[in-house]
RNA sequence: GGGCCCGUAGCUCAAUGGUUAGAGCUGACCGCUCAUAACGGUUAGGUUGCAGGUUCGAGUCCUGCCGGGCCUACCA
């Protein structure tokens, strides 16, 4: 059997409609999930929707309907983005599917049982937008004396009742186990932050709320709903099989890969782990935080702003392959990075259409032409050898050693150059001029491009794989000596919409 | 306030303290005509944010300043 790879995204929220950023981190997600199995691990790709909590309950009141009913309908449109960005979740959970629901109950009275959880009483100033608590010196004043949060939300004075969580014990024991496991918090800069966040000493962390009903109940505290952090985290173990155990458990638990952005990484690196220590549970290997995506000019996309990028539209005009490379390419994984429409189109169409596109359609356009449709033979020569070594070292060790880390820019880029090195090749071995003087040259030199482009098309179908499997195709249909069709171009190049006039 | 990161070509980014700071995109020029008007080659473009310091040698290390970002605390 081969070896396990379990690997999540974040649960999005799904309290509006899908943005670029969820679909960024699902496509990062599924890209690593499609290349794990290219190297043959047995992968398990978790991704869902967390709808519990007040925003949610709120939100259903004022539309004058359930919450339940709005979460189904949101939580759709999260699992419609992903099959519409061709994303190979194993599930797509929910935390109102039963199992979790159960799940969650279980690692409570875990976590109660080891006497980690107290009942205690929350006052403070509450801001229900930001569903937190703000001390006093935290507060601003707004328009006609309101106190307002750091965020400008307004807050109430609120008294509950609340169970917590005694994180402050669990400081010492974080400390060593990142200490421990350099690849538990990934890039080293959210390791820091994290480091220095514990440092700075833990507080106990309310785990409930008694303000509304809309989640997990508490076992044995039928007023209060369990903290939506507690509840959503919890997905990752629900996702294969918590607590019933089994061979799913077995075999994927602890997960390789928890995949969130930079903004969450606190509750999956400190809070997560802790609460799993409590439960008795084995910690994940490892927390990735990526980047956000920025707008042009690097300014954050607001709605205000009017420069969000709607992964909708990009879809709708330039398809998922052109869509998933633009994303893993254009942003180094880690980092924040800038995107535009502008920038997506000169991309995709300088690399994958123009590069690896044409070189595909140019080669087997040839061989369709003037080998009678058959496949050649490599060459054996030097410039035939060496061309194939290049092409080798990118897909079978750069690609591979880069997307291994996370680095996705990075192994995008050594694979294209080694597309590049197969036009330089075309260029200097001139089939077209050989078909006059020496045809068997010319089908050497053929075969030794078609030699080139199987593994190339293998190697990007992680990121782009439509006009990858298209191309694979292609070439399939050649094998055993079989005629090939007549190609047709597998990655087109995009136009950019006419721009909008501007001025009024 | 404390801490961390960043600032390199018009743009996006590289460069264990060690030759002449590199690559892609964009621009200019040349070549090719198999191919999705695609491809290849040449070339231009730099006071490495500023000022000092350490060193035989600094984009890299140290100090200060300017500018940008992130994490975090607090005062009024």
């Amino acid at each position: 059997m081969s070896q396990p790879y379990y690997l999540s995204t974040a649960i999005s929220y799904p309290n509006g409609a899908p943005h670029i950023g969820h679909a960024y981190e699902a496509i990062a997600a599924d890209v690593m999930a499609r290349f794990r199995r290219s190297q043959g691990r047995d992968v398990f790709f978790l991704t869902g929707t967390d709808e519990h909590g007040l925003k949610m309950a709120q939100a259903a009141r004022e539309k004058g309907i359930e919450p339940a009913e709005l979460a189904h309908e949101m939580s759709q449109m999260f699992k419609d983005m992903c099959d519409n960005l061709d994303i190979t979740y194993d599930r797509f959970i929910r935390t109102t599917d039963p199992d979790h629901v159960k799940a969650a109950q279980t690692i409570w009275k875990k976590m109660e049982d080891k006497g980690d959880l107290y009942l205690g009483r929350y006052e403070g100033w509450y801001s229900v937008r930001d569903e937190a608590f703000y001390d006093e010196s935290e507060l601003t004043e707004g328009e006609g004396g309101a106190k307002l949060s750091p965020q400008g939300t307004p807050v109430e004075w609120t008294v509950e009742e609340s169970w917590f969580f005694r994180l402050s014990n669990y400081g010492e024991k974080l400390l060593d186990h990142i200490a421990a496991n350099p690849a538990f918090i990934q890039p080293d800069s959210r390791r820091n932050e994290v480091v220095r966040f514990i440092e700075g000493g833990l507080k106990d962390l309310s785990v409930s709320r008694t303000s509304f009903d809309w989640g997990v109940p508490v076992p044995g505290s039928p007023d209060h709903v369990m903290y939506v952090w507690l509840d959503a985290l919890t997905n990752y173990i629900t996702g294969v099989g918590y607590p019933e155990g089994g061979d799913k458990w077995e075999r994927y638990w602890p997960a390789d890969a928890h995949l969130v952005g930079k903004d969450i990484v606190r509750f999956h690196a400190v809070y997560w782990p802790a609460f799993l220590m409590s439960a008795d549970v084995e910690l994940p290997k490892q927390v990735y935080g990526h980047g956000h995506l920025l707008g042009e000019g690097g300014i954050k996309m607001s709605k205000s702003l009017g420069n969000v990028v709607d992964p909708r539209e990009m879809l709708g005009r330039y398809g998922v392959d052109a869509l998933r490379y633009f994303l893993m390419r254009e942003v180094p994984f880690g980092q924040d990075g800038s995107v535009s429409e502008e920038a997506l189109v000169t991309r995709v169409n300088a690399e994958l259409a123009n590069s690896f596109g044409n070189l595909a359609q140019r080669t087997l356009s040839m061989i369709h032409k003037n080998c009678d449709a058959i496949i050649p033979e490599a060459g054996k020569a030097s410039e035939d050898r060496k061309l194939l070594d290049d092409v080798m070292a990118a897909c079978d060790e750069k690609l591979p050693a880069a997307f291994d880390r996370w680095a996705f820019s990075t192994g995008i880029e050594a694979w294209l150059s080694a597309v590049h090195a197969c036009n330089a090749y075309v260029d200097a071995m001139a089939p077209w001029g050989l078909k006059k003087t020496d045809p068997a040259r010319m089908a050497e030199v053929l075969g030794t491009l078609a030699a080139a482009i199987a593994p190339l098309a293998r190697a990007i179908a992680p990121v782009s794989p439509h006009g990858s499997a298209a191309i694979l195709d292609q070439l399939a249909k050649g094998e055993e000596g079989n005629p090939i069709e007549k190609p047709t171009p597998a990655f087109p190049r995009l136009e950019l919409p006419a721009k909008e006039e501007k001025c009024a």
